[in-house]
DNA sequence: AAAGTATTTCAAATTTTCTTGAAATATCAT
DNA sequence: ATGATATTTCAAGAAAATTTGAAATACTTT
């Protein structure tokens, strides 16, 4: 793991206290794939659509289709994907699913 | 646009001025399609890692390539990908290409 | 100039994600 | 019960992202 690098670059690391000091300081691989599926789970544009939405406002899925455009199937499988990542949830209201906004997600949209 | 929706929804919907004035605070099509973007580039363990470390010290190639344990051309792929969604940036030093982080890379790691 | 190191690029293969349309499920209204 | 609406699930196909290894580029050192 010592790779021959400039000299620039080894002297402002040992400055820093060595290559583990600093490496210490990054998360856990595990921390690392936490995070990237979260943005994984945004990096969709309907998605993001929706969950602005429902940071403003609850809404059933037959609305959200409405908003996105996107057939139901298709909306499903978007919905599906921020419920895993727990942007949103849903409960049940007549035949109706009524989605709202979790706090992880509104946290997101807030930054 | 305006599918039989729950009675509660739509009352809700009413209270702040109806589905355009809320739609109207939703970032245009565009805005979600760059915020996508940069979601997509930060979805990605490894690159994640550059990124950390990138935050915290300038370095080569190859040192990102003993730190994430990528083959050459994998780690080069994903430098790309940083580079293109404008989170990193680099310079040539000898033989060395010098990585860096960018003003937008240190402000999504800082949130 | 030759050989070495650092790094990128390319095309092909693989994997993952997304889309599609049909069928299934659940609840509601009659 | 029957038919209607809302929504999800499924499997197959399409598209996009990732991986691989070989070849290309660029600069350094000898």
């Amino acid at each position: 793991m010592v790779s021959s690098i400039p000299e620039k670059i080894k002297e402002e690391i040992e400055k820093k206290g060595g290559l583990k000091e600093i490496i210490s300081q990054i998360p856990s691989d595990k921390k690392l794939k936490n995070i990237a599926d979260i943005h994984q789970a945004l990096s969709d544009k309907n998605r993001l659509k929706i969950l602005y939405f429902l940071y403003y406002q609850d809404s059933c899925a037959c609305l959200l289709r409405d908003i996105t455009d996107l057939a139901c199937s298709k909306l499903s499988y978007h919905l599906k994907i921020l419920r895993e990542a727990n942007l949103i949830k849903c409960k049940k209201f007549k035949n109706y699913l009524i989605y709202s906004i979790t706090k992880k997600g509104k946290e997101i949209i807030e930054k």
